[in-house]
Order: structure tokens, then sequence, then C-alpha cells
DNA sequence: TCATTTTTATGAACAGTGTTCATTTTTCCT
DNA sequence: AGGAAAAATGAACACTGTTCATAAAAATGA
């Protein structure tokens, strides 16, 4: 920009080229660190995390680490989400490759929540198991809503009936308890190797009795 | 007892009265620490407990507490089978209490389940959120089986046919997801206030399709 | 170009954590 | 009472998350 030939500018001192190069070094180090937080929390879980290893590895002080991110929560955090759509994906690919009935589709659906869980167990427990006041925020609200629409879509329901959606609803959280269960035993465990034909059975008896009620 | 004319007494200079005086210490400082341990769980969630804290209240030294357990995990471990043992009484109570068919008292069972988890979210999570490892001993392969035997009875199922075993297995495993995405919405959120109708939703279709398969 | 101001990075310091173990205190027995 | 064995203690160690005065770097103005 050229020079400023009334020099009593009001306000804004930076137009912000959409963004600014703070934030653009801010969102370097977070994408940096979210990476490398990963890593750790996949070997060694999320315990083997912390402020001081994570700045060591990213070659940053702890100072910097806290000015992009103001809590190690907020880390944490930020892997849960790039999870999240991690998990995403697998389930859109899923659906994609899957053969084109619903049944085949829910199915593939369904295995591939039990695939991603037994895949990576460290993400999955800290997807669904790391505690820290997670307001459910509006992201987490569309997330969670995307999923149920993406099952409502392979059972080819009408999203906009709410029994059709409180029936996959409860589909989706019975296979939830399988792997949960399957991924780690409390109460009750289920052997990995049946959770699957579980899955398989848990859709196909939802399935038969579906569009009958 | 007696003394002993003969001094010379080759090995155990304790007859051990069922428990000796040491066992007995240690037994009860165990036990009152778990009470607190529970205390302060329930009220401020695991993360506020602390071994120095935890020994203040007990009016006990650090060491003491290291001595009983060993470990901060084996108190928060004990919480935990107390709690076991807590829902295990909540469901035999609903079974007992229950109407003297299968469906009702399968049906309290699922919403026994769930009230248990509601009325102490902090327990609930406890339970089946805190990771530590939990290698599964003898102790909780007992106490699943002890469950899983339960809820078979419960639906006048044979409990030496894997068939019916898997059958209920699953029912609750729905259960349990169920349950969990309402207690705490994750990948998908439950509303609490209708969670227990799909619980009596899940086992009345389970139920129908159940001896003739 | 240099001086001044603003922005960014740094790591020492604070208050906490789990855990150990040398030392003291208590208990027991002769 | 004296001596040996057992138990309780809390200072000390190596960590934790987080803050913030200070130092380094970048931007600005003349």
């Amino acid at each position: 920009m050229g020079p400023d030939l009334f020099h009593t500018r009001p306000m804004s001192p930076k137009p912000t080229p959409t963004l600014s190069r703070r934030e653009r070094n801010l969102a370097d180090i977070r994408a940096r660190a979210t990476l490398i937080a990963e890593q750790i929390i996949l070997a060694e879980g999320v315990e083997g995390l912390s402020a001081r290893r994570l700045a060591q590895e990213l070659k940053v002080s702890v100072g910097s680490l806290y000015n992009a991110f103001g809590d190690l929560h907020q880390v944490i955090r930020s892997v849960i989400a790039r999870s999240a759509e991690m998990l995403a994906s697998s389930l859109m690919a899923a659906v994609d490759t899957a053969a084109p009935d619903k049944r085949s589709r829910v199915v593939a659906l369904g295995e591939a929540y039990f695939d991603f869980a037994m895949a990576e167990p460290r993400r999955w427990s800290l997807m669904f198991e790391y505690r820290a006041e997670l307001e459910i925020d509006d992201k987490a609200r569309d997330f969670q809503g995307g999923l149920l629409d993406m099952l409502i879509a392979a059972g080819e329901a009408d999203p906009k009936l709410d029994i059709h959606r409180q029936f996959f609803l409860v589909l989706w959280a019975s296979v939830h308890g399988v792997v949960s269960l399957a991924t780690r035993p409390t109460i009750i465990a289920i052997r990995p190797e049946l959770a699957k034909k579980y899955i398989t059975d848990l859709v196909d008896s939802a399935l038969t009795r579906f569009p009958a009620d």
C-alpha cells in the first residue's frame, strides 16, 4: 500500500489481507502442534502429552504454545476435532464404496465405525472418554446432526420425520454401545471377533422392522 | 492364648487371629480412604482427588496412604469397585420390585441402569471412562458374568445356550449405548427425557423376536 | 539509515502433582 | 525399663499446567 499523505488516520492500522501476519503464525503453530500432539497421544496416550514436551518437539517455547492455544485442553480438543473429521471421512467412504442397497450401506456404516475404533483405540477413547468441560458448541451439534443425516440417508429414511430420526438415532446408539464394549470391556465384555456379527444383526433386525412402524 | 512354655518357636510369631493387627489397620485406612475419595470425586470429579488432600482429610500422612494403597489409582479402583457393587444392588432391587413378567423385569433393569447413570453422572463416568491399566481380573470377569446372568434370568432365557447369552449381551450393549449417549453427548446426542422410551423400545423389539430365533 | 515504538518469543518462577524413603515415633515383647 | 520390630511421618525429587516480566524481533516514522 502507498504512503499515507494525510498522516492522521483515524483507525484500523491494518487492512488485514484476509489473515493478519499474526494470525497466520498462530495458525501455523496450531496446525503443527495438533499433529505432534496427535502423534504423542496415539503413541503413549493422552497422559503422555505435556506442555513442555510438546513445546520442545515443536521447537518453540511454552509461552508461544500458550499464545497459540491458551490452554493445553485446547490442544487436545484440536486433536479431537481432527479425529472427528477423520471418522466422518471414514464413514463417508464406507457408504460410498458399499453396495447400493440400503442394508449394505447401513451395515457398512456400522462396520466402519467399529473398524475406526479398533484401528486406533487411543484415538477412539480420546474422542469419547476425554473429559474437559466440552460445552457442546454449535460446531459439535452440526457434526452430530451430520452423522445422523448420513445414517438416515443410507437407510433411505425421511430426515424430516421425527420417528425416522429417532429410529436411526437408537440404532446408532446401539452400535455405539457394542463398539464401546468391544474396544474396552467394562461392565460387560464383548469379544471383538464377534462385534461385527453383532452389529450386522443389530442393523438387520432394525431394518426389518423399520418402515413398518 | 497362653504363654509359650517352649520358648523356641520355629516360625510364625503371630497366630494371625484371622487378620493381623497390621492388616486390620490397613483395611481400616483403605475403607475410610475409599469413602472420602468417593465424596471428593462425586463433588468435584476425579481430577479433584489428590494424594495430599486425601491424606489430609483422612488425618493421616501421605506415607500411610501409600502404605495402604501403594498407588493413587488403587484408591480410585477401590471407589470403582464400590460403585460397581452399588450398581449391582440397584439392578437387583429393580428386578425384585418389578412385575413378575419377563418384559417388566428386563425393562426395569434397563431403566435402573439409566437411573443409576443419571443420578450420579460422575460415578458413572468414573466407572466407564476412567483409564488406568485396569487389567480385567477375575473379579471383574465374575462381575460381568453376574450382570449378564441377571439379565438372562430376568428374560427367562437359558444361561447355557450361547445364542441366548449373545442375544442379551447385545441387548445390554445397546442399552448401554443409549445410556452413554444420554449422559454424555459425544458423537451423537440423546435427549435424556427420551432415553427411557428408547430403552423400552429396545427391550420390546428385542423380546418380540427373542425366543423365535 | 537510525531511533522509537509495537509486537512476539522466551523461560524462570509459582503452586500444584504423584511418589519415595531416611528418620522419627509408636508398639510390642522380654 | 530396655531393646527390637513395626508403623507413621513429611521433606525431597521430578514432574505438571500456567503466568508474566523481560528480552528479542519487527514495524514504523523521520
